[in-house]
DNA sequence: CTCCTGTCCTGCCGGC
DNA sequence: TGCCGGCAGGACAGGA
């Protein structure tokens, strides 16, 4: 669910909360989560200390000292990082698996009902030269241009709507942001990949920038106070544009059309057919 | 190599 | 009211 927004988002928050901390112990509730947590898990993090925060598409890497350790941390679509200053009481879910005490007395717990997320130490110290960070495509909010998405989409057959969600393309992107984009871009998610114009990536690129930057200062005017790093407040907008809006009149006030949802790739995907060619 | 489908998991919502 | 089916989604495995 959380897509670069709201990762962004919470890793903000996390840094502001926990960085320069160190731990003091971890605790493992469940080690099923959709990469198993490693047996010593708690051992090789308790002790360090966290130096770094960072985001990398929807992952978030935290690094730890001594030893140069990177703890990878992905939210699937239920997770959420609760944090509790040194002087609240922890409160307990039911779905917190991993929960982390710092030395401060400041608590962090991931929650996930859904266990799409994970928490792993990452094997390498480089960690970008591993497995989901080696073939990752570039970050929108960096260095993404027209030029480079073009190039991408040239010998692809593939419709524009999965080759958007497709990590090699672009990362950060999710099911309701592309739907967003493509909306505002004026182009139709049944689009062939490799018909899409200089004009149209130009278009698909600067908006997807716009979307995902006023989507970042949602959440960071949204969530004053990082202390409470809940990813429960979700998605910064309320209501989209065009996600989830199925039968209603598109937002374009000239437009009589209605939003209309179909399936992708087993995803909804949700458009204006007559704005959106 | 690319494309496409199925899989993981739980909570929620609509229908009966 | 309670139960059941379907849906939501990111990433990846495996088959074509």
């Amino acid at each position: 669910m959380p897509e670069l927004p709201e990762v962004e988002t919470v890793m903000s928050g996390m840094r502001r909360s926990i960085c320069d901390k160190r731990i003091d112990r971890v605790q493992v509730k469940r080690k099923d989560l959709r990469i198993p947590v490693n047996d010593d898990f708690a051992q090789q993090l308790s002790s360090k200390s966290i130096k770094s925060l960072t985001r990398r598409g929807k992952y978030i890497i935290m690094g730890l000292d001594p030893d140069n350790l990177h703890v990878i941390l992905h939210l699937g679509m239920s997770g959420r990082i609760r944090i509790f200053g040194a002087g609240e009481r922890y409160e307990p879910r039911k779905h917190d698996h991993i929960i982390v005490h710092l030395e401060d007395g400041t608590i962090f717990a991931f929650e996930d009902p859904r266990r799409f997320g994970l928490m792993y130490i990452a094997s390498e110290k480089d960690w970008c030269k591993e497995k989901p960070f080696i073939s990752m495509g570039p970050e929108p909010l960096e260095d993404w241009c027209a030029q480079d998405l073009l190039a991408k989409l040239k010998n692809k057959k593939a419709n524009i709507k999965i080759s958007l969600l497709d990590q090699r393309v672009v990362v950060g992107l999710g099911n309701i942001y592309v739907c967003e984009a493509l909306y505002y871009a004026g182009v139709s998610p049944l689009r062939a990949a490799n018909t899409i114009s200089e004009d149209e990536a130009e278009r698909i690129v600067k908006i997807s920038k716009e979307v995902l930057e006023k989507a970042i200062k949602a959440g960071g005017s949204t969530l004053k106070d990082y202390q409470h790093t809940d990813g429960s407040l979700g998605y910064f907008q309320h209501s989209f544009t065009v996600y989830d809006q199925e039968g209603e009149d598109c937002s374009r006030p000239s437009c009589k059309a209605k939003i209309k949802r179909i399936t992708q790739g087993g995803r909804s995907s949700f458009y204006c057919p007559k704005c959106q060619k």
